[in-house]
DNA sequence: GGGCGTTGTTCCATTTATTGGAACCTGTTT
DNA sequence: AAACAGGTTCCAATAAATGGAACAACGCCC
């Protein structure tokens, strides 16, 4: 909600349908109910445009609106839709048993993320201590810019998509090795490329250090990245070099998963 | 995905944000990727509508389109946006301690669901011998006019919104026992209605029962319905009947945590 | 290798929906 | 009673969606 604020910058701009969508992300953005005139207060719109956005949307069952209470919640549409995207957009219920394994094997905490509109969407997580509960994992969303694996995927997109992606970045200081431009994000991306692997040397959250992997198909389109999260309490970076192998093993794994496994029709 | 052909029936109608988003639909429907001809072809738009249709979709991130093969899938923005609509406007993380407390009680399945465009939507599922996975259970579809919670729910809606939710039934005969017309499925409502309890009697499926109760807040409005499903090999309606209390007595309690769980803000 | 059907994409005048300023309700406060 | 704020409706100007048809890009069969 926080940082969600701060680096949401959907403008999906095109024709109405894009407009409405918006107006859809930042109702979620409250995460709680909200009025009208809270919308209204927020949003781009003239008051006639904005009512008959929200009035469509809830009558598409997007959102859902309270009579009683006078709020606008999102609509269970949504969670019906994204069940499906979930199993078929989402690596994670293919990637399992691999994230299980590397788990077992490394026992720190790992993160699994595909990106969604230049951020970070993590749709699965495994914890050294115990498993964390799946769903709730998935949908968190995070900076592309100071991430392991938000570098990690952005480095290996073709051009024109990484310029998007770079694009839609706000760049800003969560810590003092946080990049905060365009230009030395471009060095940094281009030395991902080079090593194969990404590095959050504490530039999202002070202590957090990590290690982050892309999953690649044949072709080299990016389909995700894996990452292996620590602090600097218990680790530091060249220890958690030496789990690069095991990084990257997994990684492969799952896109050679990905690719046997498009259409059991 | 069988049954959901066959109920599914959203026409969101209203103006350009309800087509695209019945398109959104469809394409979730096929729950696989699917290229744009097998999309027009079920599709009552012309070519170029729905290719722009898509296009706009894609491009504000609810659809994502692979160049490789050419295809349509559900985007990863509509992840983010259902897991924010997960705990905002589902019952079932606020109900989760009740349904373990039932499910420990009577040790049946149990099914919290809620009412969607006239759908039952299950949001969270107990097993008798091991708890399903959660997720796994989110999101699933149901014909509302032959199940337990379905019944129950449609029963305790206001009759505006009653009759809308009829109009949406498909009335398809699963068994010799589903309602397959409006007026006797309108006898048994108000029967249901006077009773405060709905029976599933074979049917949606040969040889599974259930007895369901709704979930309403102190004015009546339906959050949700509440469920315990056996089969006919291992009890019998009566012996079903027995549970009622302890459902009920879930249902009440859910109720009561919903009021008084609206906005911790 | 040249026709030829299939599939996907663009064009553009017509049609239709969206827009937003302003007026209008409705319940609440001073 | 009057002022007020949050909602809702109207309607002509405006911008967007529409869809028929023409166009491009393959792959396939002869």
């Amino acid at each position: 909600m926080n940082q969600q604020s701060r680096d949401n910058a959907p403008r999906g701009g095109d024709g109405t349908v894009g407009k409405a969508l918006d107006v859809l992300d930042q109702v979620a953005g409250y995460g709680r109910p909200v009025r009208f005139a809270e919308v209204l207060a927020d949003s781009p719109h003239p008051k006639a445009t904005l009512y008959r956005l929200l009035q469509t949307l809830s009558s598409t069952g997007m959102l859902h609106y309270d009579e009683e209470a006078q709020t606008y919640t999102l609509g269970l549409r949504l969670v019906r839709l994204a069940h499906v995207a979930w199993r078929q957009s989402s690596l994670a219920p293919l990637a399992r048993p691999f994230l299980d394994a590397l788990s077992a094997d490394v026992g720190e905490t790992i993160h699994l993320a595909q990106l969604s509109e230049g951020q970070v969407l993590y749709v699965d997580k495994r914890n050294a201590t115990r498993p964390i509960e799946m769903y709730s994992a998935a949908g968190k969303v995070g900076p592309g810019y100071c991430t392991g694996v938000g570098k990690a995927m952005i480095a290996h997109l073709p051009p024109g998509e990484q310029d998007a992606a770079i694009d839609r970045q706000s760049f800003h200081g969560y810590t003092p090795h946080t990049f905060t431009d365009g230009d030395s994000f471009r060095a940094e991306l281009a030395a991902i490329r080079e090593a194969g692997i990404a590095f959050d040397r504490e530039e999202h959250e002070p202590g957090i250090i990590c290690i982050a992997a892309p999953i690649l198909t044949e072709t080299g389109r990016v389909l995700g990245a894996l990452s292996i999260t620590s602090s600097l309490q218990r680790t530091s970076l060249d220890a958690l070099s030496d789990l690069r192998p095991a990084l990257t093993q997994t990684a492969a794994r799952i896109a050679a998963a990905a690719r046997d496994w498009q259409f059991p029709a």
